[in-house]
DNA sequence: GTGTTATACATAAGAAAATTATGTATATTT
DNA sequence: AAATATACATAATTTTCTTATGTATAACAC
């Protein structure tokens, strides 16, 4: 099952912030292959999707970047910044409790009749 | 705390028709107010944000609807169709599962360093 | 050695789904 | 009488994604 693609919405930013706190450096392509493997394939980010959301990030003050060549292909690595933790806590914090209340009302019983 | 909006997208439907399943017969209205009572304020539906998508709930043949009055006042009563039901099953169903791979990749460990 | 797949970035056009704003109207509370 | 709550609806806008496209290098298979 791969989840459809409105789930994902809303949650992709504080997804990739979760995983550089938990990797400390990534690049986007490993971000991918990183959710892809660790979902058993029921996430795949897009590109489309990710790199703009990289470079929101980014423009919001909350990652740093570090461009380097691997070979002659560039990569840009993706980490941190001190206010991107503190973000970063509070988002996961948030899409926690909401997961939470979400499957309180998913588990809400149906009236007997 | 309420959830920053964009957390919400994409589960509303899902949401909706759990409602419809668990009582059986709701009126917009009713709707919000039960999720915001249900969630002690944190989610808090828009009436820009449900009227449409019951809207597509009906035209997606997932609903029905019975207008009554109430004095001089309308209002629209929605129930799910056998359709609907199946939907519903499912789209529950996915939604879970989904709750518990975003909690999954949540949870991770920082690498320690 | 060449064709395919994988790696790695980026952006633009379009679609989907919400927010915000607006509109209409009745009922209830202060 | 005014303010708030109930109850519907829709339009303009914004956000955020998908899909499509583009560029380029590296690795693998045959």
């Amino acid at each position: 099952m791969i989840y459809s693609s409105e789930l994902i919405k809303g949650t992709l930013k504080t997804i990739v912030l979760k995983l550089l706190k938990t990797n400390k450096r990534m690049y986007g392509y490993e971000i991918t292959q990183m959710v892809k493997s660790l979902t058993m394939d029921k996430i795949q980010i897009t590109e489309g999707a990710l790199y703009p959301t990289l470079h929101a990030l980014e423009s919001e003050g909350l990652v740093i970047t570090e461009t380097e060549y691997i070979g002659k292909r560039v990569r840009k690595y993706y980490s941190l910044s001190s206010d991107g933790a503190k973000r970063t806590e509070e988002k996961v914090n948030e899409l926690a409790d909401f997961m939470n209340t979400i499957k309180f009302l998913l588990d809400l019983e149906p009236k007997t009749n």
